[in-house]
DNA sequence: TGTGGCTATGCAATATTTTGCATATTGAAA
DNA sequence: TTTCAATATGCAAAATATTGCATAGCCACA
């Protein structure tokens, strides 16, 4: 139940509505932990309903009302009693991987394109990561110990984006190969165009 | 729905019974792929009642009856059009970022110990990844298309495990001169010790 | 002779996540 | 002037994943 921590600890900074949080959930936060709008504002009614934080509705004349969350007392107790619990080490899920395992009988092109797509979305990410860097936490050694902790989260964050970007770099220079040595001896696996309907999405499998 | 398809292109290689993609999502596609045995019986039934795989009883005397199951063509067909569909980047979801996160009020020594227990974690994957290189895929320019998709799998998990440990180590010193602190002006957060009864699972949070 | 581990499959309940939809206002751009 | 993006919150259904439990024989170890 680990959102529901991910969630308390960004309450710990200060109070937050769901929509706040959300979006922080597509930055900091969200650089290791995804999550939904529905996703947060179904945990934080849960949350609220346990007494880990309390709601406190803001009236605002030109944009909707929100609801901002903070901490109580029993949430904070909460949370650190969490985080003396030993942790696990994530499992990754890379969809990408278990394609590379059709390499055998794939059409090497498309996972080529697929590379040099994830090439290019990690490399933007990098330069974003570093760009805060730059802009935050320009001499590590001297944050304060609540920035240290936003610092490693993006450290972590850099290291792994250096990584896949160079993976993405290997990867294509594997791929590639076997890509032209298919157009060569001209055998396609299939004619069809890779249309994609938006918003379609196969039921069955 | 990619457990499925990790399943499938399991079954790509040859066939296997649940019992054997359970040990092998322990292994190979397991670096990045979990799943637990009972999730993979589950898609089993799944995919052998929607046709995409055959199921055939393999009769044991001395070990428990076997299924083992195969591709059909129509799970070849399916499998080969999932990979022509455009592929997400993960979203990692890290536990041990989103303690740090509260840095500024939980106790260092315990965050420090978690960062060496991942590091030792780390180390032996990392080991274990390196060994595995060395023994099947010394030469990776060499290698058959099908090998490449597992050799590059690989080669992501080790630079995965390479910046997660050189990240523990950063954050080891970056964390330790907090819990040195921290024992200097004797200010203990919480005095109860760390008792786990395994088993035993926070209900309400 | 009991205990535990490995092989092998599975059900049921719960928890979590995703997907799709719904509502309502403001301001800026086309 | 319609359309789009942003602000703000939410429900419901379906898909996925986790947790706990059950069965059952064989083998090794003490």
């Amino acid at each position: 139940m680990a959102l529901a921590h991910a969630i308390l600890v960004s309450l710990l900074d200060r109070p937050h509505s769901g929509y706040d949080l959300a979006k922080r959930f597509d930055q900091t936060v969200g650089y290791f932990w995804k999550a939904s709008h529905q996703q947060i504002y179904l945990e934080l009614h849960k949350l609220a309903e346990s007494g880990l934080i309390s709601a406190e509705r803001v009236v605002q004349d030109v944009r909707p009302n929100r609801i901002v969350y903070q901490l109580t007392a029993l949430g904070e107790d909460a949370l650190h009693s969490w985080i003396e619990e030993p942790t696990e080490p994530p499992s990754y899920k890379e969809e990408l991987l278990v394609k590379l395992f059709a390499l055998g009988t794939a059409d090497p092109a498309v996972l080529l394109n697929e590379i040099g797509k994830r090439l290019h979305f990690h490399e933007q990410r990098l330069a974003h990561y570093q760009q805060v860097m730059q802009a935050h936490y320009p001499v590590p050694e001297k944050l304060s110990a609540r920035k240290r902790g936003h610092y490693l989260g993006l450290r972590l964050g850099v290291l792994f984006e250096e990584s896949v970007v160079r993976w993405c770099q290997e990867a294509t220079s594997m791929v590639s190969p076997l890509a032209s040595a298919a157009v060569k001896s001209a055998k396609p696996r299939s004619a069809k165009p890779a249309i994609r309907k938006t918003g379609t999405r196969r039921k069955t499998l």
